[in-house]
DNA sequence: AGAATTTCCGACATCGATGTCAACCGATGT
DNA sequence: ACATCGGTTGACATCGATGTCGGAAATTCT
């Protein structure tokens, strides 16, 4: 089947194709008539520009990248349903494309991308967000950037967040309010930004009650279940043991939890768990996970929108260099008031 | 940054573009010794080809779409992974397109992407991959398919599947073998054609050693937790419960698992659970889930793999209208012996 | 050696849109 | 009535690659 090109469609209502151009492009200076007659003939014969004539003669691709660490991660799969979501319902779409710093041609299949592709954004999630080589290359193709929630050169591109040092903060008050003192808490991969910025939010949260945390109820995690299970091994290993556990992500809190089914442990009657994303995995656990909601589709939807304002002009999050989304504590089944002994 | 054209590296090779052309496609008739000097000044000059350039005057746009139902599940995120390594290493880009049933617009959408993009081939996974009437668009806009794990139009395009039937049989047969005679079922969701399938495949095994399902024993559930939960509900109503479960999906055999918790039985020792899928979720689980091992990603780049070869000719997978991949038998711990009465 | 192929290579047109620019229009001001 | 001006419109060149085709060079065959 022939396709329909802007010629025929000019023909068919009586105009010269670049004023057609003008209709679809929504550019000022075609009288409302004959913008009206355009519209309709565009309608009649459901005619789409070809992205590829339109990503040679301008410099538009409507092809936004996101750019992933691993694409397997419950948080990057809800980043990109929500990028999908938006940049469908603005007319782009999306390319996924995985970053493995491992493999050593990394870089050449970055130029791939970055020389081959004209990408009109795109979205770097954590922890590559933080690669000031990657960042340099996309700024030397003028490839517009935003970052969803960086850790370094805040000042550099537009980015999404969230405030995570307020939410572990708050999250650690929560278990303080319930009586909890000998709290434990499990890092995440430390190559993430955010798990700097959660393990200072339950110290602040600590010390703002008196409690300075005790090294040994701290342990090295990586945001994988596995490393929560290890990590929980090493605290339900001592006697007494905590009385709260505060995983940095809920992976890693199910790891936590499963320990402690494993060591006979009842959660929450002797130990409280929570965690940290609101992953789906949250609700799937038994107890149900207490945790922290991360808006993580609406950031990847107002990625969308940022790259496409910025490029077009238009209004709504213009000037917005940073757009700091709400998180919001999830109180579910896995904490209960510490018990006096 | 000025982008490097073919013409520029034409120039300083000392031939003419359409030479250069050549050796970037493989094509023949290019003495070796001019092909190996073009070889090296575009390494030299790190050229890489504009993909819409090339998309606009060849047909071929190095794009590949990949359409989903529901872009959160974890069978759409493992499929994914493996369509993206594979697509990356042959030169190819992938476009994530979700296609909406609900939406009264999803007709319209779809066509930007068919009309708008001139997509490589594109791969249906299920329960979209059963609609004729996509299929049909496709075909009309000569956009290659694979579809992976179809139930319906079996000999229309080229495929990529598991069996499973023989894989639920087997899981069955497991049940069978550990004692095990009164055992429910959850079905899936009815859209996905895997549902009647793994449904078959329970009644194999169980007619060959001379059992009938039991109606009551059957629920309808939709693959998600919550209907395994729900399912789990009513089985553990009645009294007796039966003393082995297997859901036709991981996360439907989780929520069983929960429930069985929640009523106080005991996994496996009063009832065994089995789920289907090997989803990172049966790992996180505890017990760990007993379940069959559905090779996704490796679905996934064989879907790609026989689109780029169909397109260029080679043979690797040539002739190959339906590629069948296995499964795997995974005992963990969700299983054990019937405990005779 | 000369003719007939075959292989190699480049000039040129082409894909389908948009950028540029000049021509045209009617309205306004004098 | 005429110059001016801003809004409209289309002719034409352009983006960067590849398809077509013809001619030159190399090869094979009489």
């Amino acid at each position: 089947m022939k396709a329909i090109t802007i010629t025929d469609v000019a023909r068919r209502a009586g105009v010269s194709p670049k004023t057609v151009s003008r209709v679809i492009n929504g550019e000022a200076h075609v009288r409302a008539e004959i913008r009206e007659i355009v519209t309709r003939v565009v309608a009649e014969m459901n005619y789409r520009p070809n992205v590829f004539a339109r990503g040679l003669s301008s410099s538009r691709s409507f092809l936004i990248g996101l750019f992933f660490d691993d694409p397997a991660s419950s948080y990057a799969s809800s980043i990109q349903r929500g990028a999908l979501e938006r940049a469908r319902a603005r007319g782009r779409h999306l390319v996924i494309e995985p970053v493995t710093f491992d493999r050593s041609d990394w870089q050449e299949r970055l130029d791939d991308t970055l020389l081959g592709l004209r990408l009109d954004g795109a979205i770097l999630t954590s922890p590559i967000c933080d690669r000031t080589d990657l960042i340099e290359a996309f700024e030397r193709h003028d490839v517009p950037v935003v970052r969803i929630a960086p850790g370094s050169d805040l000042d550099r591109t537009p980015q999404v967040r969230m405030d995570d040092r307020a939410a572990a903060r708050k999250m650690t008050e929560h278990l303080l309010s319930l009586g909890h003192r000998d709290i434990a808490f499990v890092l995440g991969n430390p190559q993430h930004s955010a798990t700097e910025r959660r393990w200072l939010g339950f110290q602040d949260a600590m010390t703002a009650v008196g409690l300075t945390p005790d090294p040994r109820r701290v342990i090295q995690g990586d945001f994988k279940f596995r490393s929560g299970l290890e990590a929980a091994d090493v605290l339900f290993g001592v006697d007494p043991h905590p009385t709260a556990v505060f995983a940095s992500n809920d992976e890693m809190a199910l790891g936590v939890l499963v320990a402690a089914m494993r060591n006979q442990i009842a959660v929450p009657r002797s130990v409280s768990i929570v965690g940290f994303d609101d992953a789906e995995i949250a609700r799937m656990a038994w107890p149900q996970m207490t945790t922290i909601h991360q808006p993580n589709f609406e950031m990847g939807a107002a990625a969308i929108d940022m790259l496409i304002d910025r490029r077009t002009g238009a209004a709504t999050t213009e000037g917005v260099i940073c757009r700091e989304l709400p998180f919001e504590l999830i109180v579910r089944s896995t904490c209960m008031p510490r018990i006096q002994s």
